[in-house]
DNA sequence: TAAACTACTATACAAAAGAATACGTGTCAA
DNA sequence: TTGACACGTATTCTTTTGTATAGTAGTTTA
């Protein structure tokens, strides 16, 4: 893209900045009172940034103006959930607390969905207030960490299907492994597959 | 938030995807184009749109309008920085190797990057491969994990500064603690504070 | 059952905002 | 030295746009 003068740089990085704190772009007018020139002299500066790709006008039209190098990445909104409840509908905007933006190449899978750890039984890989990355899908490989939903309780264990039933293992020696004979593994439902785990170090003692 | 109903849901979601598609919002009038109605039947819609907090609008402003709840939700940019040299730029674009859009909620500071960690000398809490966010910042509290630049090589290391001078620990037992006196603390750079750590769990053995 | 909310029509007006006209200055390459 | 270009001031015109007034109906809620 062709290189722009300092002054261009400036008006430019206002726009963005504008457009990020207001969420609608800046008005001719508005772009001049930012710089204390005439809104003649913002028109030059926004058809030259035009002129040379950095944002886009449609003439005639009120803050008609639209930024296209910059480009906000590629995003996914992804879900978090306040609660898993045995009802349906997983993803249900009751459910859903707030929906973070996370970039393409993070979210794995079409279906996924964000939840935030209570217990430290997959310590220490996973501890409480993490944000783990959930792809839903109803069976995982032998050993993978799942979220699991039993009796209305979703937990986070790591998944064992064998002959002679299911077993759920936290990471955490001081927890006991569940066990589920084949009748019963049929009340312990897999939600999705664990793809990420985000920690938050600030303000914490411990790791 | 308070439920929409049907055509309420209906005004959000064109105004959402107006603003995807054109990069500014839309005015009332073409709120009101777009559904065949007049303007101030849209401003109907807006106004209950604003009530029940889906959105934001600039009383008499053209287009002031922006989304609150869902929307892409505001995201900070930030640098995965792919080297780190002693040489004075830290964040030059030379050193970026992509950038990544992350929640602001996440972003803790002004000045952050991520970097992806190589060794094995922080585990369990940070492992190879993780992606760890860094706010720039020279010094840290006691036994907070820091990137630190001993002669050009980042390392991930707690740091505990002390009278008999400088100790870098990682969590890992099998790693020894590097010591350096007050003279040879000066060699040291503390390049920032480790805010967060995200893990990729997707095609692992073991996390 | 009254009051509040939703969803709309029709018309009008004033502020906001884009664009046009008319100039002035300095730089740089042909 | 002439012309293109970047940058600027001052003023005016016209369209776009938000908002107000004045109603009409149907639905929901207290």
């Amino acid at each position: 893209m062709k290189p722009l003068t300092d002054r261009q740089q400036t008006v430019l990085t206002f726009v963005e900045e504008f457009c990020e704190h207001q969420g609608y772009p800046p008005t001719v007018r508005e772009v001049a009172a930012a710089f204390g020139i005439q809104p003649r002299a913002a028109v030059d500066h926004l058809a030259a940034l035009r002129r040379k790709g950095y944002l886009h006008r449609e003439p005639g039209l009120s803050r008609g103006l639209s930024l296209t190098s910059k480009s906000p990445g590629p995003v996914v909104e992804v879900p978090l959930l306040g609660r898993i409840a045995a009802g349906q509908p997983l993803l249900a905007s009751e459910n859903v607390e707030e929906t973070l933006p996370l970039p393409r190449s993070w979210v794995r899978g079409e279906e996924v969905f964000l939840l935030k750890v209570t217990g430290e039984s997959m310590a220490p890989v996973i501890l409480p207030d993490d944000l783990v990355m959930v792809r839903v899908q109803s069976r995982v490989a032998r050993g993978e960490i799942a979220v699991a939903l039993i009796d209305d309780d979703a937990t986070l264990k790591r998944v064992y299907e064998e002959a002679g039933g299911l077993v759920l293992k936290g990471d955490n020696p001081d927890f006991t492994p569940l066990r589920f004979s084949p009748d019963e593994a049929a009340d312990v439902k897999i939600l999705g597959k664990v793809v990420g785990v985000y920690r938050n170090l600030e303000g914490k003692r411990r790791g």
